[in-house]
RNA sequence: GCCGGGGUGGCGGAAUUGGCAGACGCAUCGGACUUAAAAUCCGAAGGGGUCCAUCCCCGUGUGGGUUCGAGCCCCACCCCCGGCACCA
């Protein structure tokens, strides 16, 4: 009788007793390093989407080993972070508490798993010896001048009380609570990924990963081509002292409409805003810019629900393509904190533009037309109407330029460089390129991360923690909440705040911000194979043996988050020496996500799929099998109760064929079909395991089991043999116990070897062969495989059926394709 | 609005990339075993047509096209899922 829970926990401990799952990593000599995305230990505990992908990429890391290579496969926990001290908050424990508690009990429903997980090895981000490393990172970054301290307007979560990545708004609303998010001036701490916007798309185009994902992070990137026009000042803003800026630069991937720029924008925080506004204008604007802050992103964003609104300054710049004096207005619609807050407005070809010149009666010209617009013989410098009335234009392909001066008549993208040059010559533009990234804000006015190592001395400024002095450890605070002031709990603590400055001795206060928890996993993959030294945060000579990833399978969530920080960061201690590759990940592939009965996975929905439970009831065999069987893996899939019974009875069928094969000991293949599917069965299954194809890797082995078992038959051992160790990655447990009854030595991933397919044992010597008529199949025969058309032909012309479909009719025409198919096409 | 992914039996999903649509599994039905049930084993099955058929028609979201042949390629459209979104 098959019974998995005591096969289970036996192997489990097995392979715990004798080191199966910990490579040595310095005798290596195929290093396969297969990563997988560690979790945030929540105190739920193991969710299934979790388990999902770990058994997927643990199959791909099985497969690997019993193909040869040394695979390290370790797991830790990403411990730090908003979400676990909100939940710390929640339950009112200390997270100092919390989170070894939640930390076990993810080690228990993990190794219940049966992933292959080298146990000695694993990282948590909130221990001092790890975290220690992160701030040394931090300080690498300082020092090369990529950290940085700058005001800027930030995401302000009123709710979880601290500042929020970009990446986490969603839609205006805080990712973790779904408060409504302001805007706030603080002094925070920036990494300049911005300098690496464009290695780290170009990069993109090289590194081996889903299409999906790549196509995600360009997105992102959102590299646009353009140019920096400027627009002087005119009227009495013009006059003012020197030294003061005396132009609005804007950034445009449209300079060929510059003759129709009409109006100009400012971002409501642009400091030109209070310079350009008149006095009879002062109070109109004040009151717009204060309301502006006051209304939080989410209101903001509600692009198509509310009307744009704006006032004018009463200022004037010069459009310097026509001469004109144009009105520069203040609106929410511009955002200050992509390209340079301010635009030149072409109502005639934007559509935004567009909506804001009606609503307010701001001129409208075109300068672009469609060369099929144009009625004959026009007059390319007086196209079209201007004013108010005047249509928006849609963007066509086959443009020109109109009432543009000199540049009328010319193709858009010819003339948009034209402008652009010309104005260069008199220093009114540079060609310039703008990315949609911004720069990553590291600092977090909360408890529960790794102190960012800096001290402020009054004389010196920001210091950097020398390194022999890390980790700043992250006292106890009993009171860890947030504050309303934007004031991080650190700094009640006074024996924290109070250090002396690193380079003069003075009294000096250290920062009492955390760091960002995408800071921690941004190189977790990096401590994994360095986990015993504490000198170091990875050893070069592990580093280099085993990395970069040789294959990381992950979420799609994290496409932006974590993959771009961590190639970032990457190419930053690659600039600085301290790693010989630039991209961390050799190989990323995306999981699909699980649904259940149709219906998404959610706490509310009360549709929770609790792991331990099925895994108590039928075996972590039965239920990573299910798992990848229940769909592709790189698309999800739907998850149903009923369907656990296929891979449970055939996990069954498998100890019962095989056992049976054990005891009546006869060997050999008696039978060539069942050799043939053997032979095909290996080539499906390990093409499919190589794809990360799961379910159709189950499948043939399932087929193949059909195969062996037809019509109550006995396999012999060697057709079982082969069975056993191809699903040794999916059911790793009932694959040790039957191959140990089989006679091998243990463990199987140690002594089994991946069978190999043979080409000659492939082929067969008769096939059948639809045939046609007119595409439609109307007969089936059978002719020796590779039979030549004419073979194929006089067999397919005997079958009744065929011979009444040529009757009175001619052949026109017939298609062989060898053992394919045989197509008459008859008139 | 933009960028991805998808739409195939009662259900989850296959389909060698243009060559027998529905592999494998779930559920279902029939049979065997059993006093009976469960488990197990054997078998059936996309829908429809004349009684059965090994015969015929229809069939991969919709409409058109290319082709000897289309689930797969092209054009137009509908719907679902995910991401981004006043990004100049």
């Amino acid at each position: 009788m098959y019974d998995p829970i005591a096969i289970e926990s036996r192997w489990q401990a097995w392979w715990e007793e004798n080191g199966t799952n910990e490579p040595d990593l310095d005798a290596a000599e195929r290093p396969f390093f297969n990563l997988m995305m560690y979790p945030y230990p929540s105190a739920e505990g193991l969710h299934v989407g979790n388990l999902y992908a770990f058994t997927g990429a643990d199959i791909y890391g099985r497969f690997r080993r019993l193909r040869g290579d040394d695979v390290f496969e370790p797991i830790g926990y990403d411990a730090f972070g908003i979400h676990s001290e909100n939940h710390a908050l929640k339950v009112d424990t200390h997270p100092m508490e919390l989170i070894p508690s939640n930390i076990r009990n993810f080690e228990r429903m993990l190794r219940a798993a049966g992933l292959m997980t080298d146990w000695s090895r694993t990282v948590d981000t909130t221990d001092p010896r790890y975290y220690k490393w992160t701030q040394w990172i931090f300080i690498q970054l300082f020092k090369a001048g990529l950290a940085e301290k700058k005001e800027a307007a930030v995401n302000w979560c009123p709710q979880c009380q601290t500042v929020l990545a970009n990446e986490q708004v969603i839609a205006g609303l805080c990712e973790r609570c779904d408060a409504a998010v302001e805007q706030r001036m603080l002094s925070q701490w920036f990494f300049r990924i911005t300098d690496y916007a464009q290695r780290l798309l170009d990069n993109l185009d090289w590194i081996d990963w889903s299409e999906t994902t790549k196509t995600a992070q360009r997105n992102w990137i959102g590299r646009s081509e353009g140019a920096r026009l400027h627009f002087p000042l005119s009227g009495a803003a013009a006059g003012e002292g020197a030294g003061q800026p005396d132009r609005i630069e804007v950034f445009t991937t449209r300079p060929d409409t510059l003759f129709g720029a009409t109006f100009m924008v400012l971002a409501p925080e642009h400091p030109l805003v209070e310079r350009l506004t008149t006095d009879e204008r002062r109070a109109e604007v004040e009151a717009y810019v204060r309301a502006a802050a006051a209304v939080d992103l989410v209101e903001r964003q509600k692009t198509d629900e509310r009307d744009k609104t704006g006032v004018f300054t009463g200022g004037y710049a010069r459009n310097p393509a026509t001469g004109e004096d144009i009105p520069v207005w203040v609106a929410d619609y511009v955002l200050m904190d992509y390209g340079t807050g301010a635009i030149m407005a072409v109502p005639g070809h934007d559509q935004r533009d567009f909506d804001f010149a009606r609503q307010f009666g701001l001129s409208i010209v075109q300068v672009v037309c469609s060369r099929a617009a144009l009625p004959e013989g026009a007059d390319l410098a007086d196209v079209g109407g201007a004013g108010p009335e005047a249509a928006f234009v849609e963007h066509t392909a086959d443009e020109i330029l109109v009432n543009s001066g000199r540049f009328s008549g010319m193709e858009a993208d010819a003339g948009g460089r034209a402008i652009t040059e010309w104005l260069a010559e008199r220093g009114l533009a540079a060609a310039e390129v703008n990315y949609r990234l911004h720069d990553w804000c590291i600092s977090r006015q909360r408890y529960w991360g790794p102190p960012i190592p800096i001290i402020y001395c009054d004389d010196c400024g920001a210091q950097a923690v020398p390194e022999e002095d890390l980790p700043v450890v992250l006292p106890y605070v009993e009171d860890f909440r947030p504050t309303a002031t934007g004031v991080s709990p650190l700094a009640r603590d006074g024996a924290f705040h109070a250090a002396a400055c690193p380079a003069c001795g003075a009294e000096a206060r250290r920062e009492t911000d955390v760091s960002d928890t995408f800071l921690d996993s941004g190189w977790y993959f990096l401590r994994y194979p360095s986990t015993e030294f504490d000198d170091r945060p990875f050893d070069p000579e592990r580093t280099q043996a085993w990395l970069p990833v040789s294959s990381y399978i992950g979420g799609e969530e994290h496409s932006v988050l974590h993959l771009l920080y961590s190639r970032f960061l990457t190419m930053v201690l690659h600039d600085l020496g301290h790693v010989e590759f630039e991209e961390p990940y050799d190989r990323f592939r995306k999981h699909g996500l699980l649904i259940r009965d149709g219906a998404k996975i959610s706490k509310s929905r009360g549709n929770v799929i609790l792991p331990d439970r099925y895994i108590a009831r039928f075996g972590a065999d039965t239920f990573r099998m299910y798992l990848m069987f229940l769909g592709p893996f790189q698309r999800g899939g739907d998850f149903r109760d009923s369907g656990l019974a296929g891979p449970e009875r055939f996990l069954k069928k498998v100890w019962d064929s095989v056992t049976a094969a054990a005891e009546s000991g006869r060997t050999g293949f008696e039978d060539v079909g069942v050799e043939r599917a053997l032979h095909t069965t290996i080539r499906q299954i390990s093409e499919d395991l190589e794809a990360l194809s799961y379910n159709t890797a189950i499948a043939a082995a399932m087929d193949y089991l059909n195969t062996l078992r037809a019509g109550g038959r006995t396999a012999t051992v060697d057709e079982v043999r082969p069975l056993v160790i191809m699903i040794a990655p999916v059911a790793p447990h009932i694959a040790e116990e039957l191959w140990a009854r089989l006679g091998g030595a243990s463990s199987i991933f140690d002594h089994a070897e991946w069978p190999a397919w043979d080409e000659s044992k492939l082929v067969v010597d008769e096939v059948e062969l639809p045939v046609q008529v007119n595409g439609r199949l109307r007969a089936t025969i059978r002719v020796a495989r590779g039979a030549p058309e004419e073979v194929v032909r006089e067999a397919a012309l005997a079958e009744a059926n065929v011979i009444r479909r040529l009757d009175g009719v001619a052949i026109r025409k017939v298609i062989h394709v060898p053992d394919r198919m045989l197509n008459l096409v008859v008139s």
